[in-house]
RNA sequence: GGCCCCGUAGCUCAGUGGAUAGAGCAACAGCCUUCUAAGCUGUGGGUCACACGUUCGAAUCGUGUCGGGGUCACCA
């Protein structure tokens, strides 16, 4: 039980044995005491004062007195200050902490709750490689997986993959025409990229097909529809579905050449799924859920053969679900998808990691299950996470402001490799060790300024602060960890276990300091770290967590020595601080999907 | 226009009912003969968009105003 929970019970308990009133942990809060008083918890009076007719005074009086009778071995004395009981932790008690849990690499996660989660994220398009957003959405869904698995979770991470519909027929038009059979071998091309430049190269034309049309005088929307570039890739969309072998298999081909890029990128950010689903064949569910809708009513059909349902009772409009020539949309798959989830894995949630810009889009695929009757409405959850932005403003395929997810990445790393050369701490490193400390140095560095922001909130991206080492980052609290490894290299000798159960056995007889007490303190909240992230499904809880508790130690690295410390105790008491400190951190930090390095 | 999200230091962000609102970056001043200076210590920087309300207590809750964004596609 964490010490918060410990002294809200002592607490209640205190109280009704002197005034009789039974309170409840909501009736009263329990916080840490901020850093400019004495005390390490405060319990905060005011709200008891009205139901007990006390002075603030006498209330802390009674209750500190009697909470330190009872609990002697935890409380060492109190201050009250207004209305607020400041308790601090006898020694005794955060030592005990300390030595039950230092070398416990499973310390703060929670034990297995049989609850089944299922994780969607990336979800990417194969028309065009992955971006930075793509990179926000992979780092959130990969970390929230893991967050919920360390808080007991049975988790299934998926992927969507959108490899149907019109977008993707584009690229394969534009390939068929212009592209005179190259290849991504041919052009020496990484596979998603090549695929892309054709997509590109399809708006080009486009753009190009629908001027000539406004030119000779007709309106733009006509033109739009009338561009032969776009009736070829339309009737490429419904040979598609009708399952036309040419088409079918260039589609084949194009999307094979996208997913050997996407493997490579998805491999070196050390990202993985457990399950990935296709759209290609979850819209035919799709289609089967519209057919059986039109047949108890629950859509309808216009004149035109398209098929709708309407929504307006729920404060939504009407939707589309088949086009008129029978070719679904992007819902349509999402029907017969969040099905078969359910279905298959017993899922008691469904976790949907999807940018803001789909809130309404998520809000009818639920609506429509509801209409449907489908049990599991309620426990599908739309993650929403903001956009990335740039600093000049939104990225836009059309202007080519998107930051590549490929670039990006040999972007960061590079500035690892630099920093590092300019360091020159790891001179004796082979090639191998120095490329894999580049890797982890830049993807911590890229993973942790992703992950530090609330999901929920827009974030800007701002290159040059992405590529800081310094402070608020990934590299920083790597550094910390490196640090305490070369401590512990240093004093290996004091680490075999004679020594140690020494020091368990005996008493300490020196104080701890401030900043000894402090990362105890620090380091006994994990474990309520890792349930707040996982409640509110936020990743940035353990960046915020992980980068106070690397600045601590550093903090008491610096005023205090381990391997000349004062005693000898007083040596083992701070490596066990050290050892637990860098557990915490390299556990803190595989939440986040980063690594960290035992030298840098 | 309807619905939804956001507004905290020069910039990027924490803090979501408690005490004198915190970090990082940027600026300035110090600290390496002692465990890694990718570090540490200090200084300056705030009308928490604005107004009213609820409360013993509001950046946090409510209502309204202003400002920014998203969405309301036979795109995905």
């Amino acid at each position: 039980m964490s010490f918060t929970k410990t002294i809200q019970s002592a607490a209640i308990e205190c109280l009704e044995e002197l005034y009789g009133n039974k309170f409840s942990e909501k009736d009263f809060q329990v916080n840490e005491t901020k850093v400019e008083f004495k005390g390490d918890y405060t319990v905060v009076l005011f709200s008891l004062l009205k139901p007990l007719k006390e002075s603030p005074e006498n209330l802390g009086k009674k209750l500190g007195d009697l909470l330190i009778k009872k609990h002697a071995n935890l409380f060492s004395n109190y201050n009250i200050i207004k209305g607020f009981l400041n308790l601090s932790l006898s020694d005794d008690s955060l030592l005990n902490l300390l030595k039950e849990n230092y070398d416990d690499v499973c310390f703060g996660k929670n034990p297995l709750n049989h609850k089944k989660v299922m994780v969607e994220y990336s979800s990417p398009n194969t028309n065009k490689p992955l971006h930075l957003g793509h990179l926000r959405n992979i780092f959130i869904g990969w970390s929230v997986s893991e967050i919920l698995k360390a808080n007991g979770n049975e988790v299934y991470k998926s992927s969507i993959v959108n490899d149907r519909g019109i977008h993707i027929c584009k690229s394969m038009i534009a390939w068929q025409e212009f592209a005179k059979n190259a290849t991504p071998q041919s052009t020496n091309t990484k596979g998603d990229h090549f695929v892309g430049n054709y997509y590109v190269k399809f708006n080009d034309e486009y753009r190009k097909e629908v001027k000539e049309i406004v030119d000779e005088g007709k309106p733009e929307a006509e033109a739009e529809k009338e561009a032969p570039i776009m009736k070829k890739t339309q009737q490429m969309l419904l040979d598609w579905e009708n399952g036309k072998p040419e088409v079918i298999e260039l589609w084949n081909k194009m999307n094979g050449w996208v997913y050997k890029g996407f493997d490579e990128t998805y491999k070196r950010l050390g990202t993985d799924f457990d399950q990935t689903f296709y759209e290609s064949k979850t819209y035919i569910l799709g289609k089967e859920f519209v057919k059986k809708g039109l047949e108890d009513g629950s859509f309808y059909k216009k004149e035109d053969g398209s098929v709708w349902i309407d929504l307006s009772d729920a404060g939504l409009d009407e939707k589309l679900l088949l086009r008129g020539d029978g070719t679904s949309v992007y819902i349509t798959q999402d029907i017969g998808l969040v099905k078969q989830k359910f279905e298959e894995y017993q899922l008691d949630e469904s976790i949907y990691v999807i940018g803001d810009e789909q809130i309404y889009h998520m809000n009818v695929l639920k609506e429509i299950c509801r209409k449907l009757g489908m049990t599991f409405t309620d426990k599908i959850f739309h993650l929403s996470y903001g956009m990335v932005e740039l600093t000049t403003g939104k990225m836009k395929s059309r202007e080519g402001t998107v930051v590549d997810a490929d670039d990006l990445i040999d972007e960061m790393v590079d500035t690892s490799k630099k920093h590092t050369e300019d360091l020159g701490k790891v001179k004796d490193f082979t090639e191998v060790e120095l490329k894999e400390l580049y890797e982890t140095l830049g993807l911590g560095a890229m993973k942790f300024y992703l992950l530090r922001v609330d999901p929920k909130k827009r974030m800007v991206f701002n290159p040059e602060e992405s590529i800081d080492f310094h402070g608020f980052t990934g590299p920083f609290i790597q550094y910390t960890y490196a640090r305490i490894q070369s401590i512990l290299r240093k004093t290996g000798e004091l680490m075999n276990n004679d020594q140690w159960g020494m020091y368990n056995e005996k008493p300490l007889l020196e104080k701890l300091f401030p900043l000894e007490r402090s990362l105890i303190t620090f380091l006994e909240k994990y474990s309520n770290i890792i349930s707040q992230a996982a409640d509110e499904l936020n990743p940035s809880v353990i960046a915020n967590y992980v980068f106070h508790l690397a600045k601590t130690f550093n903090s008491f690295y610096a005023e205090h020595s381990v391997a000349n410390a004062e005693s000898e105790e007083k040596k083992l008491l701070r490596l066990q601080i050290s050892v637990m400190t860098a557990t915490v951190i390299k556990s803190a930090m595989q939440l986040l999907g980063i690594k960290v390095p035992e030298r840098m």
